[in-house]
DNA sequence: AACTATTTATAACT
DNA sequence: TAGTTATAAATAGTT
């Protein structure tokens, strides 16, 4: 393609080559670009001219890194010394192992079962039995503390409703007047006949329905 | 350069894209080839279509890995540096995830729960509850193949009674002889008053407790 | 670097 | 999928 056909060989002139050269690469860049847009392809080229100068082309949806390592993964041929391909082998170890959890967890919250045989599905209740017993018997440990913070909190509110009826028995008091500065209202649902009660009938643990749990 | 003039974009076609994809392909190789000969230049092409095919050309001269250590050399861009760092952040970011699924993995089957505190225990038992929940859901949709395969077990059970009632009947017949060449004797526990009865009486589910789970 | 005659690549078609 | 052909694009030699 030119005014006359040549040669496919090693042009002598050394002017003549470098013009070639420098026409040629160019085309091949615009080529690369072309494909890698018409054909959605990750094209890498890189040319060194026999003066030393390099000039690169890589599709701007990669990186040449990122195309080495899928060249490396496609082709099978070591391009890293040991050391890089110790970290991919390791990479690829943990990645499984990653896979392998990530599925164990998808199902054990109930995802992906329907391909699941019978007898996977009963291994899978039995582990996840197994995690309700052992988590059931970690709650029983609880229990003491818990009733401890549910007296801790009886307490409290027994102190707090004391003080509530202080407040009413001499209104407009210094302690009528909250922490935070608010002037103390009538709460909703709660009638002055609630103050002339004894304490014992009046106080509700605040979480009343927390030991059901157990 | 065809028969039309085309946009240089994405061909959306697929079996277009891939015959453009292989022309091209062709092209850019043998372009990669010409400008290695004629200018004494080395060159390297590497490209991936979207199907996830590799083709690359190297200068004969030359190998990539020689190539990598030029471009190492004069870009100055560290591609082994690069890699090693980028492999490095990986597997940090990997092993993460994979001590957070291990964990988790472990809660879920009731080991190392002594330290969680009452709040992150019943989010933990929430967890188990759904996943069992989901799961039985999942095992209903056995229940018509199990009944399924129940009533072919209760049926092979009918046959094989018959025929071994048939044998007490008919002692050293030829059929007192079973498939495999040895000969019937009595099993433990089969009474000879049973083969009186009528079948309705005997014939027992193989797996009676099976259903128990549902 | 620009031009252009010619070769080469390839888009559409078979 | 591979081969053909009309046309677009690349480029060798020239200015």
């Amino acid at each position: 393609m030119g005014r006359g056909k040549i040669e496919i060989k090693r042009i002598e002139n050394s002017s003549n080559r470098q013009v070639t050269h420098s026409k040629r690469r160019s085309g091949i860049m615009k080529k690369a670009k072309e494909i890698s847009v018409l054909c959605d392809a990750q094209v890498s080229v890189v040319i060194f001219a026999s003066s030393g100068k390099m000039h690169e082309f890589c599709s701007p949806s990669t990186t040449l890194i990122d195309m080495l390592d899928q060249y490396h993964k496609l082709s099978g041929k070591k391009l890293w010394d040991a050391k890089h391909e110790h970290l991919d082998n390791e990479i690829n170890r943990i990645k499984k192992d990653n896979d392998r959890m990530q599925t164990e967890l998808r199902r054990l919250s109930g995802e992906d079962i329907t391909t699941l045989n019978y007898k996977e599905l009963m291994v899978l209740e039995e582990a996840l039995e197994n995690g309700i017993s052992s988590l059931k018997a970690k709650q029983m440990e609880c229990v003491p503390m818990m009733r401890k913070h549910n007296e801790m909190l009886e307490d409290e509110n027994r102190g707090l409703q004391f003080k509530l009826r202080q407040m009413h028995l001499n209104p407009m008091d210094d302690q009528n007047v909250l922490e935070n500065g608010d002037v103390y209202h009538h709460q909703q649902g709660v009638g002055d006949y609630e103050y002339q009660m004894p304490f014992a009938f009046r106080v509700q643990p605040m979480q009343p329905n927390l030991q059901d749990r157990f």
